[in-house]
DNA sequence: ATATAGATATAAAACGTTTACAGTAATTTT
DNA sequence: AAAATTACTGTAAACGTTTTATATCTATAT
């Protein structure tokens, strides 16, 4: 048999019922009143006072997990970012990571449409072969995600994703395969723009440079065909030898440029990434290269660090800001039906930032 | 009359019910397979191998809303971070703001405990006298929060929220009124030892520049105290006229330089925030004053821009990987119930990194 | 007198879990 | 052989909402 015993409550917090219960009327009015339903379902003006200012006395705040399971919409959007290597990082390198990602959130947080959502941050722990993780899926929590700098490895774990719930996906490129909407600059026209640049101020034995745990990473394989795709429209050889890797830490830097046996045929380098160009400054100027005169230099994003250095950086911009509107505008439309949800490519101009560090000789 | 029809099921996704009448047992059974609850509630072998292929089969995920209101637990962790005059900014200039908060959720990301959590980010739009905001208690939504340099018109906010949730603090300072724990440096003692650092390498006009959108910040408040505390120990004229504000924007800080009468007269500055700092460099040398020969400058936080800039910052560290570990340690423990939730002050040591900005002529 | 419409209100179903309470059959203990 | 224990399973209550389906009353139109 079953138990007919009625449960007592446990939860102490003021809910619908309570102030049903105070105003002797059902839930049901309760909740109209306290949600605006009175079009649909008109009620006595008196009555509505009453509710209202039973909930104010009673100190009534909806819960929102109730609502959410109840409405199908939980009001909460994702930030997916790539972390990688953590075992290898100190508590200071992990910090200090992956500034990016607060750029991206800063701008979310003051759009406007964003208010009545919330962001839950999520960091991909990633390497080549990751499987699929269900966590990653939150598990109902999100209604949509941003993911931020795919590698090629997620297309399968983004196709799955994506038919549970809309993704707006930053730095993926132009890719005609891509099953979820993307919105970037175009990197490997950009990076071809860069490299020219280094090529009309008279260099000719480009190397380029790049962080290796961001290799994998869409938008820098962009930016390393536009690099070659300077190099062959203006004629140049290209030598694997010049293609290169090293980690954006401070002791690998300096021992990579310590062991290049070709230094000294070089005369302009390419980072795609602000961060790893900052660190070669000081290495270059150890081993007696003059930036710009004897060796320039180029980044790649914009940092706020590419002002700082000495000289500054030539770089590419990143409009982060202006991305960050962009996928957040067009994600919020697509959870309130105004867009369908569809793959394309959505183009962010940009341009080249000439600074001292690519001056001509 | 109540409507006595069942209703239909108008979701698609699978859930415990869908595995239940798949294996003809009930959902008690299933829940229990699955959240492996098989000591108190033995189930023969047979039925959990069954349970458990049938949940693979139909691809069943649990839902975390469901649960987490059974529960009263969400797994969901905010981390508060203050965010000023967005009116007044740029979106660019919005998505450079507010590194540390940047940092700080790269270390709670990864620190390890946190894997079962999620971490939701707020930011607070704030001017004096901000009353309380529901919409700040997260309606349910949250079990505890990191909250990020509070101000003083916070104190009834926490105090009210704190009886809500566990709050842990970053940036109070040592307040003995306090009603929620505190991680922090000790930043009174810090700006001290920074600002003696100045008067030992012999300056004796020594002015603090203090960024203006953070002025009524605790921890900034703290550091003008241990400035003036420097001061009268060493027996230093304290003057109001050496105790400035400005804007942290390039061109405000550039008018602010050009229109100071006493330029000449001091010999040092005290940032208590090295992105300040930083953007002093260019509008002094434009003045013609070398630094550190003719004016030394000092910041404080050892951010990653203090050793970009020429020349090199000196400044406090502070150990911001240190800190959230800290506070995402001691948060995790309350919610656990492995410590009480209660005031008091955790100090994190730390130390000033002296670098060539405030060498000795 | 009898539909028709509008205004006001309600009971209970759903959302998808977990668990308190209950039961039954087989096995062991007394 | 009765009693107690063990092994397994089930029912429905609870979490706090929103909404569907229904009901009642009053006023107006046929």
């Amino acid at each position: 048999m079953p138990p007919k015993k009625k449960r007592k409550r446990t939860s102490t917090r003021v809910t619908l019922e309570d102030i049903a219960r105070y105003c002797d009327v059902s839930k049901a009015t309760v909740s109209r009143v306290l949600n605006d339903h009175l079009n649909e379902f008109p009620v006595s003006e008196e009555m509505i006072h009453q509710v209202k200012s039973a909930a104010k006395l009673l100190g009534y705040r909806p819960n929102r997990l109730a609502r959410a399971i109840r409405n199908q919409r939980t009001h909460l959007v994702g930030l997916s970012f790539i972390h990688i290597d953590y075992k290898e990082l100190t508590a200071d390198q992990i910090a200090y990571e992956n500034q990016v990602m607060g750029q991206f959130s800063n701008v979310i947080l003051s759009y406007p449409g964003f208010k009545d959502y919330d962001l839950v941050i999520h960091d991909r722990v990633e390497s080549a072969g990751t499987p699929l993780k269900e966590s990653d899926f939150k598990s109902d929590l999100l209604e949509g995600m941003i993911y931020l700098t795919p590698s090629d490895d997620h297309r399968e774990f983004l196709e799955v994703a994506s038919t549970e719930f809309p993704i707006v996906l930053l730095g993926q490129g132009e890719d005609a395969e891509a099953k979820v909407p993307c919105i970037d600059i175009n990197n490997r026209k950009m990076a071809r723009k860069a490299t020219e640049h280094l090529i009309e101020t008279g260099r000719k034995n480009i190397m380029i440079l790049i962080p290796e745990k961001l290799q994998h990473i869409h938008c820098i394989q962009d930016r390393i065909l536009g690099y070659k795709d300077a190099l062959s429209a203006s004629g140049l050889t290209q030598s694997d030898e010049f293609i290169r890797t090293t980690r954006s830490l401070k002791e690998n830097v300096e021992i990579f440029f310590s062991n290049l046996r070709s230094i000294d045929e070089i005369d302009a380098i390419f980072c795609p990434s602000d961060e790893l160009a900052a660190l070669c400054i000081a290495p270059l100027q150890a081993l007696g290269k003059k930036i710009p005169e004897d060796i320039a230099l180029c980044g790649f994003d914009d940092m706020p660090v590419a002002q700082h250095t000495t000289p500054p950086l030539t770089t590419v911009r990143r409009p982060v800001a202006q991305q960050a509107h962009a996928a957040i505008d067009l994600l919020l439309k697509i959870l309130n039906k105004k867009l369908p949800y569809e793959p394309g490519f959505h183009e962010i101009e940009t341009e080249l930032i000439i600074r001292e560090s690519t001056k001509a000789n």
